[in-house]
DNA sequence: ATGGTGGTCCTACCA
């Protein structure tokens, strides 16, 4: 089973790069963020056509947006809210395959947090970390470490110094702050969750998901931050099978400022 | 130090 995660950046405009994707990284599951697309207007038709026969998705004009893509049976969606507001960053799914849940999905979108990364002056920030915050102690409070479970999405923080270009010059910068990072390893600690890049890419190794569209040559600086993530509960740890970016796909025509990631299973 | 780009939807707002 091979499972991809993609900040898509509106799924009606990158539809086409869509289906690339799922044809080239051959995956049965796609996660999605920020489709910026209501509900009565997502492209079904377009994406029945690429074998994802099972859909889950909660969007809205403009803003946020997040969808599980399947081939194979999705159920007990869930729709759920993280302070006390309506946008839509975070969906979950149990995923069937010959009648039994493989695992329980869970496709996240975290606040970016804006630019200032002070919570007072800022009320993005203080929401990004109230945010993962509140996933902290949803998790551990309505499920169990020894559940199948797999965390996907833009969870919009770069925890390790390889996860970024530049570790001291981003220590400043939303996305890469020790108050982020901090928060962000809590989050992950709650339930033991195992980073999957990290698996087979070791901490001593860049590695990046996102590359701003304000680079001249995005390529040749390079400076990108590892902002997607993919984790599973240790359950799933020996069920790992690899683990790659596409980063080829940022630089395709009209392309979003993140790259796919896919983690294979042997499930 | 600053501004650099892109999506949505028409005026800023968000990333």
């Amino acid at each position: 089973m091979r499972l991809t995660s993609w900040n898509i950046n509106s799924v009606r405009l990158r539809a086409p790069l869509l289906a690339e994707i799922a044809e080239y990284t051959k995956s049965d599951i796609i996660c999605l963020q920020e489709t910026k697309t209501p509900d009565e207007f997502f492209p079904h038709d377009e994406i029945e056509a690429m074998g994802f026969k099972h859909r889950a998705f909660t969007g809205m004009k403009s803003y946020n947006g997040v969808a599980i893509l399947s081939k194979y049976p999705l159920e007990d969606v869930r729709i759920e809210h993280r302070c006390e507001n309506a946008d839509c960053r975070h969906i979950a799914a149990r995923v069937i395959k010959d009648g039994k849940e493989v695992f329980d999905l869970h496709n996240l979108y975290i606040p970016a947090g804006g630019y200032e990364p002070d919570p007072v002056a800022n009320d993005k920030f203080k929401h990004k970390l109230d945010f993962v915050d509140e996933l902290t102690e949803w998790f551990p409070a309505n499920h169990k470490k020894s559940e199948k479970m797999v965390v996907v999405g833009d969870l919009n923080i770069a925890p390790r110094e390889n996860d970024v270009w530049d570790h001291k010059k981003m220590l400043k910068v939303v996305s890469h702050t020790p108050v982020e990072v901090e928060k962000f390893t809590a989050f992950q600690n709650a339930m033991d969750w195992v980073d999957s890049a990290r698996e087979f890419y070791p901490d001593d190794q860049k590695l990046y998901t996102w590359w701003s569209y304000r680079a001249k040559d995005w390529a040749a600086a390079d400076k990108g931050r590892r902002l997607d993530h993919i984790w599973v509960t240790q359950p799933l740890k020996k069920h790992l099978k690899g683990h790659s970016v596409l980063k080829d796909a940022r630089g395709w025509d009209r392309p979003s400022d993140h790259a796919p990631l896919t983690t294979e299973f042997d499930l």
